[in-house]
Order: C-alpha cells, then sequence, then structure tokens
DNA sequence: TCTCGATTAGTCGAAACAGACTATATGGAG
DNA sequence: CTCCATATAGTCTGTTTCGACTAATCGAGA
C-alpha cells in the first residue's frame, strides 16, 4: 500500500466532503459536526488549514474560487480534482479491509500497572468501570436519540463500533478485577510481595 | 486533571524505567523491547531523545552519570527525580482510572463508508475479517509463547486488553456484514439507490 | 446606544514525529 | 586478514500536529 501523501485522517474527512460538493473550510467543520463526524475524526482548526494546504500542494484538492462577505477574511472554496478522488476512494477502502494497529493510553496505563499495588489497581480499575459504564450508557442515549431523529444507522455506524469496544472493554476489566481480588490472576504472589516490603513501594500522594 | 507537563505516553515509559532504576536511553529502547513494551507505546529514537530532553528540562528526571566506552559517543544515565517519581505514579492512575477518547483509524473510515457502494463495502469488511482473524490467532500464540516462557500474565495484560479488543471488533463486522446483505440495516435503500445511478458513483480504481 | 457573549474564521509558536543519515564495534565467511 | 553484515548508539532535518491565542461580526438585552 503506497504511502499517503497527506496522512492526518482530517485529510479524508475533508476530501470525504468535496467528494459532495464544493466547500470552504470553515463549512467543512460545520458540516462534519452537524453530523457528528467530529466524534469519528480529531477536528482542530489549526490541523484543519495545515492539512487542507497540503492537500492543495499535492493536488488532490484545488481552489474554486474565493469570496469576501462583508469585511471578514476572505474563504477560498474548494474542489476535489480527478486525483484527489481516486486518493480519497483508494485511502477510504484500505482503511475499511486493513486493520491497523493503534496505540490507546489506556494500554500505555496497563503496560505500567504493576508499579501500583493489587489493591490500588482494583480500586482504580473500579472506577474506570463505573465511569466506562456512565459513557455507555450515554452513548445510547445519543443513538436512540439521533435514529429516533431518523438518522439511518448506515450513518452511525462509527459511533456503534465505538460503543461496541466499550462495552468489551468493560466486561475485560471486570474480569480482571476478580481475578486480582481472587487471587487468581498469575503473577500476583510477586506483584504483592513487591509491594508489601517494608514502607511500602507505592508513593503517597494522592490518587487524584 | 492537571494537564501534564510531557504528554508523550513514552515520557511514561521513560519514567518507568527509571522507577526501576537508573538508566541511558539506548538501554531503555532494548529494555523496552525486551518486555514487549513497545508493542503498547510508539517506539522511535526521535521521538526518545526529545522526550528525554523534554523530562530533563522538566525536572523529572536527571542525569547522574556519563559515561563513555571506547570510541562511541558519551552516554548519559538518567534517574528519575521525586518529581518525577510523583508525576509518573499521579500519571499511571490517571490513565488506568480515567477512559479517554480515542481516534481510530478505522472509526475514520467507517465514517465515511456510505461513499463505496454496500457491495464493495461488503467485499472490503470480509477481507478485514480475514485479517482480523489471523491476527487473533498470532497473538493468541504469541501470547502462549511468551506466557510459556514463565512469563506472568500480570504482565501481559495489555496485550490480552488489545486482543479483546479485536475479538469485539472481529464480531461487529461479522454482524454488520450480515446486516448488509441481508438487507435489514437501516438506511440501506438509500444506500443502494445512490450508488445504482447511470454509471453509478464509485470511481473506477482498482481496490488494492 | 453600549455591551456582552456566542459564532465565525482563522494565526502562531512550540512540541512531536517520521525517517534518513552517521559512526563505531563485533563476529563470521572467504 | 580482510570484507561485509549486523548490532549498537545515536543525530539531523523537514513536516505535522497541537493548543493557545486573536479578531471581526451579530443579535439580545440593559
Amino acid at each position: 500500500m503506497a504511502k499517503r501523501k497527506v496522512s492526518n485522517p482530517l485529510a479524508l474527512a475533508v476530501m470525504a466532503l468535496l467528494y459532495e460538493r464544493p466547500m470552504h473550510p470553515y463549512e467543512m467543520v460545520s458540516t462534519m459536526r452537524e453530523r457528528g463526524k467530529h466524534e469519528a475524526v480529531r477536528l482542530r482548526y489549526s490541523s484543519l488549514y495545515s492539512v487542507v494546504g497540503a492537500l492543495e500542494r499535492e493536488g488532490l484538492i484545488s481552489p474554486l474560487s474565493t469570496v469576501r462577505e462583508g469585511r471578514r477574511p476572505e474563504r477560498t472554496v474548494y474542489e476535489l480534482t480527478e486525483e484527489g478522488r481516486a486518493e480519497f476512494l483508494g485511502w477510504l477502502r484500505e482503511l475499511i479491509r486493513e486493520p491497523v494497529k493503534e496505540y490507546t493510553q489506556f494500554a500505555a496505563g496497563l503496560s505500567f500497572m504493576a508499579a501500583l499495588s493489587p489493591k490500588e489497581t482494583t480500586t482504580l480499575l473500579r472506577e474506570r468501570m463505573r465511569l466506562l459504564e456512565e459513557e455507555i450508557r450515554e452513548m445510547h442515549e445519543r443513538l436512540d436519540e439521533v435514529a429516533g431523529q431518523s438518522v439511518p444507522r448506515l450513518f452511525l455506524v462509527e459511533s456503534e463500533h465505538e460503543l461496541v469496544l466499550r462495552e468489551a472493554e468493560l466486561r475485560w476489566v471486570g474480569e480482571l478485577v476478580r481475578e486480582i481480588e481472587s487471587g487468581t490472576l498469575d503473577g500476583l504472589r510477586g506483584w504483592e510481595a513487591y509491594h508489601a516490603g517494608p514502607g511500602g513501594k507505592t508513593g503517597e500522594e494522592d490518587a487524584g
């Protein structure tokens, strides 16, 4: 798979919008927000303008016209070039077809979990479960709400995907907590011993 | 939650290693690789040296000594400061306790799925399922292998977590494909109509 | 009419990142 | 004994990306 000239996923979103019709950058943002796509693609002005600039440099989009309203800075309306259409569809196919490794914050945390005591770890994990449950409930509500506004599920698949992953994480964390507390986790003995030294190993700062 | 002075997760890994004992940067890399932690935290020299520099600037780590072996460039051995210990433990607690929103590549792809025809989408999703199954099989194998080398599960939780998420994704994609093919996905009618126009809407490039 | 807050529409500097490059040491093949 | 591949231990450069900031416009209310 050839390397992408502009690799920020926001560039995919920009091309997706221009695939429908020409637009100026700020309009892209409002359209994405309306459709809730900013939940799936990180959206920030600073990135947007540099991504738009990069796409233009690479010939994937091109300015169609610049209009000025009142005394605001003029806005450039862009359209997708033929090359841009090909790039967009190719990239989209790749993203849907090929799983890629993602580095998550939680994985980073889990990696060094052993630095905290088993007891504190389960407390934190239980807190996480509570927060996950809340989040899941809210995601369900939001999905029901927009579905009620006759947005077809077709346009909500990415939120469903996120929801499913959160649910899986919740189940897994629950199981992990049970294993630590019931003493069946392999390695627990050493973990406890490590933290049972004189004064313990963990610092005394608050867990905020 | 106070903002982190150095927010790159690699900084967490650096502090985690120095929490055990002083080390020089290259040794951090080899240690992380040995323990498989580079699967959970993105590890690159260019980032490592800038992260180490930032940590030193912020007073979270400090040079302990510089040694020179033969005519190689001299290596600086760092240790964690008291402030660094507090920062490390605080950050770790936060990562374990609080779910944060993660933006995945797949979510980006799913968001604009409708730009491809239902037929092509299912083909791509089936391919994804095949690749996911393969990946899952390999992850299982690797986990069994290292567990066989008496690495306690405690030190493999992050890989287990990743595996669980992949399995959940596989199940969900399978269901989605069934719904598209059986015609029960809400919005399918419009999706098909959109792509059934004269000549269709999708470009003719190969799906590589 | 003045003013406040929300909306629109961005800019700027610093941090993070990819990946190409440098340079020494080491061990085995020929 | 020389040559080459590999492992060690990084540096350098150009892009990307982020987060904080700026600044004009508009409508509502005092």
